[in-house]
DNA sequence: CGAACCGGTTGTAAAACCGGTTCGGTGCGTTACT
């Protein structure tokens, strides 16, 4: 087939991306397909055409209602009309209209919670699914085991849909994603096209600080000379929108916070306004990064390390997509480990938490089946977030334990496990980051994620040597704002000890 | 671990200080209530 002829036809473009062409090729042969392909390639393009190629529907999984909506709106100006995102952003009513005329649509946008309902599992499985494709399929991995628990359902609901061809995207091409996935979905063969995760127009650095203070100061001047756009990553709302307060009072303008904890409206605006650059830097929790398709984000900084490498190359790889010469910055204090932990321990239950649940069903004789009237009563009682109860619930429910006792154990067993995992892999993180240091970070990162590629960079990592000063902005914009603000701070000082000596 | 907050102490008035405690990230859907 003349792929390049429909790509044209359908999209006006007239040649593929790197991996794209491979990977609608191995689709229309009818193999499932794995893509792993590096940022910014056009991954939605895989499943747009191949749906143009295809008989029947395509079903496509993704994570967020955001992206959702981008790409629904990115389908209509390519002028197709039956796209449907099937959210809670529909009424009832829609709902039920939508579902009723359900074969008039040819791509279904849907979030893996939205496949856990009986009436559309039945509904899609009377179309003819043509392509089942999840997006941003990391999460299975990432978000599956405890956060968004029907991400590891998948694999049951393409078992009932009868198994339709399945194409798995992601950028994170790291071993173990690609275990998790293949393992949830149940694809028996399938064909993959896996990328490096390195990216070698990205340098990486990282400073070790001695103290919170002096690293608020690094940052500051980092921002002061970098030459943006840029990202700087915090593992706490609170943190990022005073670090955004503060930067705005150093006199560095276009600097807004962004967190999960903000109205949604100010999300989207943000977003926007960074995207048309109307703002140079984002204060950001991870809630900040997918579906970001700006191309010249020139930095990424983190304040504070994720839990796992894992996220730290997919945060950091949100720089230099349009592949000019970008840096990573992680900026690490002795200590900071401690909040990963922290945070790794709060999601799941403690172990009195589960204690207390299992002297609950004891008092009250209640099967673990029925419990649905009293969960938020027993949820409140026992201090668990909505995560925390979710996470109990789906393991008892599904456990084939004989006897209730033994059901709490086998919880307890598997929550322990589970924390064992998280803190292995922020230990891994931690060691990345935390001196001494010997070997030169890139490789080190791939040795972490099995690829033995040997590359020579140009300003690699802080290892190899780096010219930080190759990354400082090169007009005088920011210089005028740092003397206006000196000469501030100057008169300010001025008038403090004029005020005490009088 | 560090930051923020709370409540009690200090020593006579108000703010400063101390010790203890709590909290810290990612999102979907539904439902009850403003």
């Amino acid at each position: 087939m003349d792929l390049e002829f429909h790509l044209e036809k359908h999209f006006n473009y007239t040649s593929f991306r790197v991996g794209q062409k491979e990977v609608i090729t191995s689709i229309l042969d009818g193999k499932h397909t794995i893509a792993m392909l590096p940022t910014g390639t056009g991954k939605s393009l895989c499943y747009q055409l191949s749906g143009y190629l295809l008989k029947g529907q395509i079903v496509i999984i993704s994570p967020l209602l955001s992206l959702m909506q981008d790409q629904v709106e990115q389908l209509m100006m390519n002028g197709e009309k039956s796209v449907i995102a099937f959210n809670s952003f529909l009424t009832q009513e829609e709902k039920y209209q939508a579902l009723l005329h359900l074969n008039k649509y040819k791509f279904i946008f849907l979030s893996p919670e939205m496949l856990q309902s009986e009436s559309i599992i039945k509904r899609l499985g009377e179309q003819q699914i043509g392509l089942f494709v999840i997006d941003e399929a990391h999460c299975i991995s990432q978000w599956g085991y405890d956060f968004r628990p029907d991400y590891l359902k998948l694999g049951d609901v393409r078992e009932k849909l009868g198994n339709p061809l399945t194409l798995a995207l992601t950028a994170t091409a790291t071993p173990e994603v690609k275990e998790d996935l293949i393992e949830s979905l149940g694809l028996g063969n399938w064909n993959e096209f896996i990328y490096s995760v390195d990216r070698p127009n990205i340098s990486l650095s990282v400073e070790t600080i001695s103290s919170y203070q002096d690293k608020t100061e690094r940052l500051v001047e980092l921002i002061k000379n970098l030459k943006g756009p840029g990202i700087i990553y915090f593992s706490s709302k609170k943190v990022s929108e005073q670090m955004a307060v503060l930067l705005k009072e150093r006199g560095i303008d276009k600097v807004m916070a962004y967190h999960g904890g903000m109205e949604q409206e100010s999300r989207v605006l943000i977003q926007q306004q960074f995207l048309h650059g109307q703002l140079d830097i984002i204060c950001a929790t991870s809630a900040f990064g997918m579906g970001i398709n700006k191309g010249n984000i020139r930095y990424v900084i983190h304040f504070h390390m994720p839990l796992q490498l894992e996220s730290y190359l997919q945060e950091i790889g949100r720089a230099g997509r349009d592949g000019l010469k970008s840096l990573a910055v992680l900026l690490y204090s002795p200590g900071d480990e401690q909040l990963p932990y922290q945070l790794a321990e709060s999601e799941l239950p403690s172990e009195a938490q589960i204690e207390w649940i299992y002297q609950w069903f004891v008092e009250h004789d209640e099967a673990v089946k029925n419990i649905e009237p009293f969960e938020n009563e027993v949820r409140r009682l026992a201090g668990l977030t909505d995560i925390q109860w979710r996470m109990i619930k789906n393991y008892l429910c599904e456990s084939e334990a004989a006897s209730l006792q033994e059901n709490f154990l086998q919880l307890k067993i598997f929550i322990n496990q589970r924390l064992q995992i998280k803190r292995k892999k922020i230990n891994e993180m931690h060691m990345w980051a935390q001196p001494p240091y010997e070997e030169c970070r890139r490789k080190k990162i791939l040795k972490y994620f099995k690829e033995d590629k040997t590359i020579e960079v140009e300003d690699c990592c802080d290892q190899c040597g780096i010219d930080l000063a190759s990354f400082y902005t090169d007009s005088d914009n920011h210089k005028t704002a740092e003397d206006a603000f000196d000469w501030k701070r100057h008169l300010a000082e001025i008038l403090l000890i004029s005020e005490r000596s009088e």
